[in-house]
DNA sequence: ATCGTTTCCGCAAACGATTGTTGTTCAAAA
DNA sequence: TTTTGAACAACAATCGTTTGCGGAAACGAT
């Protein structure tokens, strides 16, 4: 079935095209009268405005794109229900890209982004990603970027993260005023600068209580991969260390079946504090004390964040840091 | 920076547009000679081609959409995995759409589909939605349509399933077999046609084996809702149920903390045989016994389907089933 | 009666690529 | 020499919408 154009409309009303335009977009120009009949018209047949044609004419595509490096369980959906919300409510629609922790598929990712062209991009970087040229000719389109978890710092484009530092030092800090002494700390790929960032701040809050941090108790997991054997190994060293800081939800997942596995119970046995989306330390038993790293609440700031970038020109550089919030649940 | 046309490359070469387009297409047309200096200076130019304008003029996005009721933790993102590979790989762009369990929302998304207009479509239906007069539109603009997981059934569109029923069968006669009587069965939202349809399958395997359906050992959850209190009610009853049937990971996560809280052994005191992605059970301890429902082969068939009825026309509606694969881990 | 001002609307170009049709050139066949 | 037909490329229309500009009509003010 063929859909409505203006053109339908202007020829039954037997005005111009411009005309019905205008009229829809309840232009001054356009008499009361003529508005109405026009509106009435294009009520009763349904029209629907062709986005081909609008976004060609004005020249941008109504299209966000957001660039995944890897599909993690817990984080990502959140942050992609944020972001839609957000999105759609200002007109856009969210375009999803996967590199797969493949920098040649990032790259990839960001030809198609320029092809389209889309109106603006949020992204999380590879594994294999260690400077952002590649970023270049979205920068010289005046595509908006805003990069956000797995950064790199630049001032060239927009960054949203979370105070690494700061939520891995709260963490640990929560866990050495609590008496622990012997900390595994539990980190996702060494590469990242989110990892190394956590890290740190493992390292300042063992420092600042002038405790020795062990090498071997730090475990850096490969993505995906199984973090049960190494865990398992370290928990059966004496003096057992008695407390574990992991930072992300993979990980705390994988102590669970260490822990049942080895008889270790939480809190009476081991104490844990993660950084955390949210549902996982809920639905543990006793429930995880952790920081809050709302993917949510990042999806929107992220949205908002480039929304503005959209609408202001010349776009500027932002930059905002979340400061994870502390949930005292009963892991500790 | 103005991006390169058609048109610069044409001026420079002084020849027409018309000709550049189609010595860029390799048509027989066009003499090697003019291919070769007009592929030559795009290259350098580093023309890419507006996909807004190609887009407008032949009439089609290259989009498609998918549409989510609700943003599973498990599920979910292996869908989007798996569909955005194959997408891609086509040429086509993934855009998500989330209803929010909300029927005026699934609606709403439904709108922008036509609006664009999507190439096709992607659909996972919300609790809300009871048929599927809302699709009609885009069944008249000829939008192809692939329903999955959370389908109804209907010969006016293509729908992607796993053998539900079958699966829960086998789940529970597995179940059954090993000799367990009295079965506890987690389902979700009960207006669920998947959730009626395991249910059906777990009646299906009780009744094989003439055991009795405890009524009160049906657990229909809400999205999101907390099952540990009535699983814990059930599970102080005597004499206690000896297993447990998931029909989804949420609900599975759901009973691990149930367990522990009672210090309930899995396969000690509890088998459990569940419907899962896959992530989950083997993240147990022990690893749960389920039926392997996939996201990512979910994914890659649902677009595979809807590409297959994009190409081809007229429109012709694919019905496949998925059959799970059951594998047997550790918990009964 | 004349000159501005409004008010309202149509004309036509434009966005960038594609494609049906027409035209030119050149060489081979008649 | 004329005809025929490849081979190649230009012309122009087109997709649906938006928008700069110009112009007609109507009205009030001088």
């Amino acid at each position: 079935m063929k859909r409505v154009t203006i053109k339908d409309i202007a020829k039954l009303l037997q005005i111009a095209p411009s005309t019905v335009s205008r009229a829809l977009a309840d232009h001054p120009d356009i008499s009361s009268q003529t508005k109405k009949s026009v509106k009435a018209l294009a009520e009763e047949l349904d029209y629907k405005p062709n986005h081909l044609a609008v976004n060609f004419r004005k020249k941008h595509s109504g299209l966000i794109a957001l660039i995944l490096p890897e599909i993690q369980m817990f984080f990502f959906p959140q942050v992609i229900k944020g972001l839609e919300g957000v999105i759609r409510q200002k007109g856009f629609s969210l375009i999803v890209l996967h590199s797969n922790n493949s920098l040649a598929l990032e790259q990839e990712n960001i030809d198609l982004c320029l092809q389209y062209p889309v109106d603006g991009v949020i992204l999380s970087l590879t594994i294999e990603t260690e400077n952002l040229d590649h970023l270049d000719p979205l920068l010289k389109s005046e595509v908006p970027i805003v990069l956000y978890d797995r950064i790199l710092p630049s001032q060239l484009v927009s960054t949203l993260t979370i105070d690494d530092q700061g939520a891995a030092f709260q963490a640990v800090n929560l866990l050495i005023e609590k008496g622990h002494k012997r900390i595994i700390g539990l980190f996702g790929d060494e590469n990242l600068y989110i990892s190394k960032e956590r890290l740190k701040g493992f390292h300042k809050a063992m420092e600042a209580h002038q405790l020795p941090a062990e090498q071997e108790w730090i475990i850096n997991a490969k993505p995906f991969s199984d973090i049960s054997k190494q865990l398992g190994a370290i928990l059966k060293t004496t003096p057992r260390p008695t407390a574990i800081f992991a930072m992300s939800d993979e990980l705390l997942i994988g102590i669970h079946s260490v822990l049942v596995q080895l008889r270790l119970k939480i809190m009476k046995d081991v104490s844990i504090v993660s950084i955390s989306e949210g549902d996982i330390p809920n639905l543990s038993y006793p429930k995880i004390t952790h920081l809050h790293h709302s993917g949510y609440e990042v999806g929107i700031k992220a949205g908002e964040m480039l929304i503005k970038m959209i609408q202001t020109t010349p776009t500027q550089q932002l930059h905002h840091q979340i400061t994870p919030r502390l949930v005292s649940l009963d892991s500790v």
